[in-house]
DNA sequence: AAATGTTACGAAAACGTTTTCGAAAAATTA
DNA sequence: TAATTTTTCGAAAACGTTTTCGTAACATTT
């Protein structure tokens, strides 16, 4: 019950307080078998020095913060599984906070983490964000931030994101060269960088392939939520207009389009061709499974961390650092549904 | 970018530091017009105490610490978020980390959280997990321990779990009277107390009924994997066992078991039924959608955070405290599978 | 033997708070 | 006016580290 402390042990080999910290700390003036007995009992009773009073004397606290939007989205959870392992393996603890897609949340988030003293922020921001500040206010307070999936332009940092750009355009070119012309979209709302740049993805394969743009064949699903992908693909049917395959912006839409087809006797792939995005966890089980586009998760998580040490690497060496902005590659996973 | 502390603002004022402090803490010995203008100085550029420094002064780091086994488990990422936020909401934040079904990971992260000083430890222990002093070391150091839905009961702690025996025994009961009587029983493995729970209940509500048990229904899924579970169906359908209805350990399994009897053109619910647990944020999203068990996600956050405020409120008195053993309650949601 | 260099250690300050305790100033009572 | 109480404030210690700098002890070189 009683904690050891560095004056405990100081005191059990005679010594200074000063000695027992050096000798753990690896400093190179302590005596060899001084330092040994020391880190030999250190290592006996598993003794760490209390990491508050350390923190408050390096001002470091191996503390990095998470910001997430959804906790109930696989993608964002095994990003945030990948943060917190690689993190935990370089020594930094992560603490994490939702913002549930509310910027009210986002900004309660921020500033809990800078009150935290926190060495950088990680942040997929919120769909409703439409203003930057606490972000720059993250900057102002020395601290390393770095946005990823979900991220805007306006304010300087590096990036972590996937090409939605590339990506989408790499799916509308399978579709068509899988022989689909009447290509559905249906789409994210128009604050969302992530919808935008899939949306001109698809927009630039149509282009590619002389296909003419039509409007009637994006919808929109402000919520991306299952039941809205449902309405919408029921009112294409029920408007009767004619498609042959459908782009989601993601895997939930892609199940509700799946399911609304289904409901509606339409065969997959044989007369719609489905596919979505991120290769949610679930996506294999469906039936039909769904085809999508794997977004590497793993990834994220190492990058992140990859970039955050040499930002704090280079701002130790006071060198002004550039940003980076890195691209998760994607890769196709064909299953059924296309 | 400089960081101002209850120093600079002392300055300001021209009052000590102790003044500032109190001010802030809501000491009533400061003149009324004093403390307001400091007030609202404070709350004018947002300032808060330094938490490292304040931690090492009063040993408390308003800092819980959570480990769970899986962050792919929707079940589980669904009560971080709801821990996470009732803990934002009384002023405490979350240390996360994740034992990735791992018993190493397991003792890596309890060390990393007591070394961190957080003040409780929640805790859903990994599946491999045979031996507890870990556990007893948390409690060693003088720190809560809760456990939740993957417990032991070798180690004394409050706990909150689903009350396995009686959800099995509910939705057993549901699949007889709805007409079955030879129903499947697809297992997790062993050691798992929750698997043996849902088993127990199982087999209370067959005997019940007076329907005999049958061991060629039961089939054990080790990993409790999507494509074990349709692997161990698959078997049951070689080995032409008879059965009409499925009630499986958990959602994913039970998707594997959707999965492999759609493939077999095996009607569901007509032929067979098939009934699942925890009630997957995918489960209402398949063809046909999945029937479960809710586990009410967000109780579990609320009744761990109400524990651990009256266990350190406990703690605190002096007062002998007893455990809590909290069940969630569930309840069935009723979809397309049965 | 003196001068110089090296090794091993500890004293003490500092990090930014919180909180106790003493005391000055103001208000009240005798 | 003097004595007492109440109000308001600040000095200072403490939390457990890290790290600088000084120095004693010893070794090595002139």
């Amino acid at each position: 019950m009683k904690v050891i402390k560095l004056k405990d042990i100081a005191e059990k080999f005679n010594v200074s307080v000063s000695t027992v910290s050096k000798a753990i700390a690896g400093y190179t003036d302590i005596k060899r078998e001084t330092r040994k007995k020391i880190l030999e009992y250190v290592k006996k009773i598993n003794f760490r020095p209390n990491s508050v009073a350390s923190s408050l004397k390096t001002k470091k606290t191996k503390t990095i913060g998470i910001v997430i939007p959804d906790m109930q989205n696989l993608f964002f959870t095994k990003i945030l599984n990948s943060i917190v392992n690689n993190a935990q393996r370089e020594g930094y603890r992560s603490i994490l906070m939702c913002s549930n897609e509310s910027f009210e949340n986002e900004l309660d988030c921020i500033d809990e983490l800078i009150n935290n003293n926190v060495e950088a922020v990680f942040i997929a921001l919120s769909d409703r964000t439409v203003e930057y500040s606490h972000l720059q206010r993250v900057k102002d307070s020395g601290i390393i931030l770095i946005q990823f999936d979900k991220i805007s332009k306006i304010i300087q940092s590096s990036t972590v994101t996937t090409n939605n750009i590339e990506s989408a355009y790499e799916l509308t070119e399978r579709l068509i060269k899988f022989g689909r012309r009447k290509i559905a979209h249906l789409r994210g709302g128009y604050i969302s960088q992530v919808s935008i740049d899939r949306f001109i993805g698809y927009q630039k394969a149509l282009e590619k392939y002389n296909i003419k743009y039509d409007k009637n064949l994006v919808m929109i699903s402000e919520s991306r939520s299952f039941d809205e992908a449902i309405s919408k693909i029921q009112e294409m049917i029920d408007k009767k207009i004619d498609f042959d395959s459908v782009l989601a912006i993601d895997d939930k839409t892609a199940m509700g389009a799946i399911k609304c087809l289904t409901d509606n006797k339409i065969k997959i792939p044989e007369q719609v061709a489905v596919v979505g995005f991120s290769n949610a966890a679930y996506s294999k089980y469906l039936s039909p499974s769904l085809s999508s586009m794997d977004q590497s998760t793993e990834l994220f998580g190492s990058e992140i961390i990859k970039i955050f040490l040499k930002e704090k690497r280079n701002k130790k060496l006071g060198l002004d650092y550039t940003f980076s902005q890195i691209k998760i590659p994607t890769h196709f996973i064909k299953r059924e549904s296309f």
